[in-house]
DNA sequence: ATCCAATTGTAGTTTACATCA
DNA sequence: CATGATGTAAACTACAATTGG
C-alpha cells in the first residue's frame, strides 16, 4: 500500500511534490525536511493507492521508501499476499475543506504553539496576498477556530488596542554584549520587568567597529505590532513610516518586523498542515489495514461458501449519498446476502443499486476520514434509518 | 522598492552535571 | 551516604537582522 501525500497545486501530477509513505512513519525531520517545500496557497492533496507490491515504485517514492524501509517492513507483511488481485486504485482527497478544522491548540506540542498567543486569535486578513486566509484553517486563528482557551479579553481585541508610545522617544534601550539590562539607564517597567525596546539594530562600539547588537522589542512594541499585522499582513511605505515614528523604530525595523512575522505564521501554518496530514496519514493507514482484513475475510468466505462461487463479477460500488460501498451484480443469479459475520440472510430482494461507478472519482470531496465515517467495506452491515435515503427501502 | 527564503548572530531559557554544606 | 542549594556550561529556543535572488 502507498500513500502519497501530494503538497502541492493538485492540478499538477503528483510526482513533482510530494512524497510518498509505505504504510506509516512520518518521521519529523521528513516533516521538517518537506514542511519547508510548501508553498503559500498550494493545496494539500493524498492519494491512497492499494498496490499489489513495491515494484514500479520510482523517484521520489523510491527514496522516501528506501529510508523508512526497515521500519516498514513489519508493518507490510500482511499485505503481500493476495494484493494483486486488486485493481490499483487511488483515491485523491482533497484534505483541505474550506471549513475550520478542529486543530486543539492543547493538543499540539508546544513548538506549535505560539509563545505570545493571546492575541493572535482575530482574523488572519486577506486582501494582501492573503497568506493564511488561503489555507483551510489559518495558524493566526487557531484558538477561536477550534474553541480553544487563549480568547483574548474584549479589551484586548485590535479596535481597543490604542497606546501611548511617546514613552519610547528618550527610553532606548540597548540591548547587546556588555550592555545587560540596566535598571538604572533603561529602567523597568512597572511589573518590575525590565525595558527592553531599541531603535538602533547595530550599533558601534567604542572603536568604531560596528557590531551587531541583539535587540528585543519591548512588549509594548511587539503587541502594536501584532495588532497591526492583524490587520494587514504587509504594509505600504506610508503604513510603515508611520509604525516606525509611532512605535520610535526605524522603518527598516517595522519592515524586517513584517518579514519575520510573515515567516513565522508561514512556518506555523505549515506544521499545522503536517501535524494534520500526519493525523491523516495515520487514519488512512489504520483504514488501509481494516480493509484488507475485511477484504481477507471476504475472500475466505468466497472459497468456502459454494453460494459465493456462483456469484458473478462483483462490483463495488459506492453511494455518494450515504458513503457506503455496496456490491452491484452484473447477472439475475442473487445469492443469499452474505452479512458480516459470514451467516445468510433470505432476502428476496437484490442488494441496492446505487450510483455505479469504479473510480476514485465517485468519493466525495472532504469525507470526513477523521471521525472514523468511512464507508464501510460490507455491503450488507448497516442499515441507515434515514427514510430519504434512496437505499433506506431496500437496503433494509 | 519590495518580497521571500535562508541564514546568521545574539539573548534568554532549559537542562544536565558537579560541587559543597 | 542522602539531600538540597548553588553554580556553570552546553544545548536549545526565539527572534532581529542580514544576504542573495
Amino acid at each position: 500500500m502507498e500513500l502519497g501525500l501530494s503538497l502541492g497545486d493538485n492540478t499538477k501530477s503528483a510526482s513533482s511534490k510530494s512524497f510518498f509513505l509505505s504504510n506509516n512513519n512520518i518521521t519529523s525531520s521528513d516533516q521538517q525536511k518537506d514542511s519547508k517545500k510548501m508553498k503559500n496557497g498550494l493545496r494539500f492533496c493524498m492519494a491512497l493507492g492499494i498496490n499489489s507490491s513495491s515494484s514500479g515504485r520510482g523517484g521520489v517514492q523510491e527514496e522516501q521508501n528506501n529510508e523508512n524501509q526497515e521500519e516498514n517492513d513489519d508493518g507490510d507483511e500482511e499485505n503481500t499476499s493476495e494484493e494483486g488481485n486488486i485493481n490499483k486504485t487511488t483515491v485523491q482527497l482533497d484534505l483541505l475543506p474550506l471549513v475550520p478544522v478542529p486543530v486543539h491548540h492543547r493538543n499540539l506540542p508546544q513548538s506549535l504553539r505560539w509563545s505570545s498567543d493571546n492575541g493572535s486569535s482575530e482574523n488572519g486578513s486577506s486582501g494582501n496576498g492573503g497568506l493564511p486566509a488561503a489555507r483551510g484553517f489559518d495558524v493566526n486563528r487557531l484558538p477561536a477556530v477550534a474553541g480553544m482557551e487563549e480568547v483574548s479579553s474584549p479589551n484586548s481585541v485590535a479596535s481597543s488596542f490604542r497606546m501611548d508610545f511617546g514613552l519610547f522617544k528618550g527610553s532606548v534601550n540597548i540591548i547587546g554584549v556588555g550592555n545587560k539590562r540596566n535598571s538604572e539607564s533603561a529602567g523597568c517597567n512597572d511589573g518590575g520587568e525590565p525595558e527592553r525596546a531599541s531603535s538602533r539594530a547595530s550599533d558601534e562600539d567604542e572603536n568604531g567597529v560596528n557590531t551587531r547588537k541583539k535587540l528585543r522589542l519591548s512588549k509594548e512594541q511587539s503587541a502594536y505590532l501584532e495588532e497591526s499585522f492583524k490587520e494587514h499582513h504587509t504594509l505600504n511605505p506610508k503604513q510603515k513610516l508611520a509604525l516606525a515614528k509611532q512605535l520610535n523604530l526605524k522603518p527598516r525595523q517595522v519592515e524586517v518586523w513584517f518579514q519575520n512575522r510573515r515567516a513565522r505564521t508561514k512556518l506555523k501554518q505549515t506544521e499545522v498542515d503536517c501535524e494534520y496530514l500526519k493525523r491523516c496519514c495515520e487514519t488512512l493507514t489504520e483504514e488501509n489495514r481494516r480493509l484488507h482484513k475485511e477484504l481477507q475475510e471476504l475472500r475466505a468466505l468466497k472459497t468456502s461458501n459454494p453460494f459465493y462461487m456462483q456469484l458473478p463479477a462483483t462490483t463495488l460500488t459506492m453511494c455518494p449519498s450515504c458513503e457506503r460501498v455496496a456490491s452491484t451484480t452484473t447477472s439475475t443469479a442473487a445469492a443469499p446476502p452474505i452479512t458480516a459475520t459470514g451467516t445468510t440472510t433470505n432476502t428476496s430482494k437484490a442488494p441496492p443499486t446505487p450510483t455505479t461507478t469504479t473510480t476514485s472519482d465517485s468519493i466525495p470531496k472532504g469525507i470526513p476520514f477523521l471521525n472514523n465515517s468511512r464507508p464501510r467495506f460490507f455491503p450488507f452491515t448497516t442499515t441507515t434509518n434515514n427514510p430519504n435515503h434512496p437505499h433506506q427501502s431496500a437496503a433494509s
